[in-house]
DNA sequence: CATGCCCCTTTGAACGTTCAAACCCTCAGA
DNA sequence: TCTGAGGGTTTGAACGTTCAAAGGGGCATG
């Protein structure tokens, strides 16, 4: 089989020095152009390409960057991250990195597998997905000066709002956006009693979301107070939830979801309230659990009961729910351009679209805005 | 920040060379044991770990797997590549192993994409998940004799069956068993009438599907024809087809579904038909889509329409579809076990599951059986 | 006592790259 | 003519590991 082609075999083919070709790829403006045309038709012609093993023993960098594969939990949240991974390995490749994968059970598994890692292949920087509150491995990795992103903001120790200061570089979507736009939109249907259904309090993620929903209730002058509920995340926890809201004296008409489980769980609730009759659907039933309803109390008689998930999954898709859709490829784009940016500092004179020049006057974070996807189901 | 630790600092503070910590590493029989025992007491208390470049360097192997990550295509199927991934990253890890992940739109791209990753961070093999008719990849890489695995047999040029030497290893599920256990499961439930829904002729895994709902069928004394649509995989191409085989004069009862696609649509389909009047639901409509059938022509009266779907996606489990399942994790294990196998080869007496020992007298296949997953569709 | 052998250990070199420093020209200025 | 500077190129060393070969001690054999 043809042999490896060294950088020895270019620069005899070109006539040069090792150093030579070595400096034609990295630092090509210290090379005559002649000589540089020289060099670049030699590593053409014999298809050469650095040796990144030799390159990295040398300059100890692997132009690898790490990141986690999770099982996917309940099946349908999962997508979101696997989605996420492959925005990476796109990104990362055009700005001439590899995605290594690990996968670990729990926190403590994933710290032996840094250290694993930081000791073998080395990999350049971690990408940390889905943070959470009181989540150990980025002090881990600062403490050990290892570059690091997270997507998903550093949940302050309020478990409410990031803290001020993150300490380190993180992208995310903006939840509160997203839930934001979702109530807007169902307002302007016509709607007014607009639940909400999350998980349990302390979760960053699942307050932030409940938040753009409450805010946007309060700002039309309606009281979110008894519209909201909280549960685990799944379907069958959503629908035990979604029943309550349902049945209450003053039943919602419309439900925003911290989740595409709970949503699908809540369709089910309003699927089966009314095929048993306590909810009289005087439209014509779709597949996708368009209800309609008719004689509640409250004046909104007539108007669809709408649901409303996150994350705009595949089964969201399959069963016709509207969902709130996070732009996962930039926000991975994002993640590597953060990174990039962590290894060579861009120089001060830079354009860039003014953020939050932070203290030491470079942006750290990203945060993105959702879109809202309609479907059926509102 | 604590400098590396290198294989000279653990020989220093045990007392011998270098070279006796690397024996120690990779041929420990070579080693005194209270040798042994010395040098393994310096590597834990340093944290010793081997640079993986250095290593490599000498070597040339890079304990790295590459393998594509592809995006989700119609949202649905995806998941089962990903959880491919997940058991993939996870064996690869147990064996020493890491996972190096590359995106490529098309054959093309892919193959540069050999090219470069060969040239560079030089993977010990390749894993090939979702091969194809007239795959051009597995010829690209046997011709530079770089080690792969392909997840899914190397369909023969007659489009049908595997050629009987495959020339490289792989790992596959047995479709036809599975389609096989899906007719018969339907079959027990009373079922005659049982159609099959799949992708055009041609496609290896579609003709390898349908032909275990037909040899089921024909074992049984039924006559396959006439119980068979093919079509595109997409929910509405499924659910176009089974409303043709639901209104044919003699219409199925039950279906089995080369994908979860097309048994989504085909549950749309029975929702449609029984709404619009032209089923008639004699039974409690519950959420999932399980009907039944009063008054149609032939002699199975009162039964439900069965659908079965095959991959068993987060999606069936979300809608509650039967379905085939992939052993995903043994699969991707699998390919890991083989791929070993191919580094160093096993001596010849060695023990193993007697399954086809080929002319070289080792096993280069695995074909693994699929589980039915029964749920309220069927 | 020399020889050979076995077991365990050490030594020197090599893998392919880049860093740091040296080198060689040419040209300008004193 | 000498000195210095600077552009362009080369040289030697080093990164951390393993391969191939050599070294050395103990013991049995001739």
């Amino acid at each position: 089989m043809a042999t490896k082609v060294t950088i020895t075999d270019v620069a005899r083919r070109a006539g040069v020095s090792r150093q030579t070709v070595s400096n034609v790829l990295n630092s090509p403006e210290l090379v005559r152009e002649e000589t540089r045309d020289r060099v670049r038709e030699a590593i053409g012609a014999l298809g050469y390409r650095a040796s990144q093993a030799a390159r990295q023993m040398r300059t100890g960098r692997s132009r690898l960057i790490a990141t986690r594969i999770q099982p996917d939990r309940d099946g349908i949240n999962g997508s979101v991250l696997d989605r996420f991974l492959h925005g990476l390995t796109a990104s990362a490749a055009q700005a001439g990195y590899r995605i290594l994968l690990y996968a670990a059970g729990d926190e403590r598994a994933e710290i032996d597998t840094f250290e694993e890692l930081v000791g073998s292949h080395e990999p350049d920087a971690f990408v940390l997905a889905s943070t959470y509150y009181g989540d150990g491995r980025p002090a881990w990795l600062r403490e050990r000066r290892l570059p690091f992103v997270t997507f998903g903001r550093p949940w302050g120790n309020a478990g409410g709002q990031a803290t001020g200061d993150p300490g380190h570089a993180w992208v995310d979507v903006d939840g509160a956006a997203g839930t934001a736009a979702a109530t807007r939109h169902l307002l302007d249907a016509g709607h007014r009693r607009i639940g909400f259904l999350g998980w349990p309090t302390g979760s960053g993620v699942g307050d932030d979301r409940r938040s753009g929903w409450a805010r946007t209730l309060v700002a039309e002058g309606i009281d979110p107070d008894g519209l909201n509920q909280a549960t685990d995340d799944g379907v069958a926890d959503g629908e035990k939830a979604a029943r309550e809201l349902l049945r209450a004296e003053r039943p919602i008409t419309a439900l925003v979801c911290a989740s595409d489980s709970l949503a699908l769980g809540a369709l089910h609730a309003v699927r089966s309230l009314t095929a048993s009759g306590q909810l009289t659907a005087s439209g014509r039933l779709t597949a996708e659990g368009r209800l309609t309803i008719a004689g509640q109390a409250g004046g909104e008689e007539g108007l669809p009961v709408s649901v409303i998930g996150f994350d705009d999954t595949p089964v969201a898709k399959a069963v016709g729910l509207s969902s709130v859709s996070q732009p996962l490829a930039e926000a991975a784009a994002g993640c590597v351009g953060l990174l990039t940016r962590l290894f060579d500092p861009p120089s001060p004179g830079d354009p860039g679209a003014p953020d939050d020049p932070g203290a030491d006057g470079s942006r750290t974070h990203l945060l993105l805005r959702p879109s809202l996807v309609l479907r059926q189901s509102s």
